[in-house]
DNA sequence: TTGATAGGTAGGAAAAAACCTACCTATACT
DNA sequence: AGTATAGGTAGGTTTTTTCCTACCTATCAA
């Protein structure tokens, strides 16, 4: 079976996309991904910044529906949720025979060159 | 022989993400990837906009090495630069486990409420 | 119970993004 | 030359985003 897509707590398109682009943002992804689940405060001590904005950078990644948080305790662990990153993948698929298209012409123009 | 990432004239991922961020932007790329290059009336028309705001966007799309333009007569025709979203895509690739893991736990569970 | 820690919300300042009108330049048409 | 069209830049306003300090709540530990 094939699941469906935008299941229940997605955010929009526009969310998702919004969220991204934040560098920020985008390294609290990176984080998740390669150390799992974490408190809050492990994630923030690799930003310079104060908590309450950080706060707020995982409020917009928690309404794009890319994490979500568990509370332990008095920790809230966050983790990763890619789900909402597939509709990226989709957006981006009828693009890909355009920059394949091109990255061959490139790749033949630099082989002749590589002949001389 | 493999083409090389990140070629000559393209934006940084920062400002790949940021050009994406707008519906907008997204939608002059979808515009031009179905239409193919077109003069810069062509594509403003679908935008409810004045010109300048929208000549904003086509700056921003160009910075980001997204599109490019080339002059015939007087119009400017806009064309597609779609090699900036395959570093989406690479930026993408180490998350598709993850959703796909998730998706198909989802899948198992939908699969075993049908059964019932 | 008192104090410390985790992490959020409230409210506001500063910076950035998105939009506007007015204007400029280049090409084309008569 | 004179006028129209395509599309950009200049400069300013409004809206959104990002960040801050101050404060609140919940949990843990003494």
């Amino acid at each position: 079976m094939t699941p469906r897509r935008s299941s229940v707590a997605d955010g929009t398109e526009d969310q998702v996309f919004a969220a991204l682009a934040s560098p920020v943002r985008r390294d609290v992804l990176r984080l998740l991904r390669e150390g799992g689940p974490q408190p809050v405060q492990e994630l923030a001590a690799h930003f310079d910044m104060a908590r309450p904005s950080f706060s707020e950078h995982l409020r917009v990644l928690r309404e794009a529906g890319l994490v979500s948080e568990r509370k332990d305790g008095r920790q809230r662990f966050y983790r990763l949720d890619a789900v909402p990153l597939a509709e990226v993948q989709d957006w981006l698929h009828p693009y890909e025979r355009f920059w394949r298209e091109r990255m061959a012409e490139l790749g033949k123009v630099l082989d002749n060159l590589e002949d001389e």
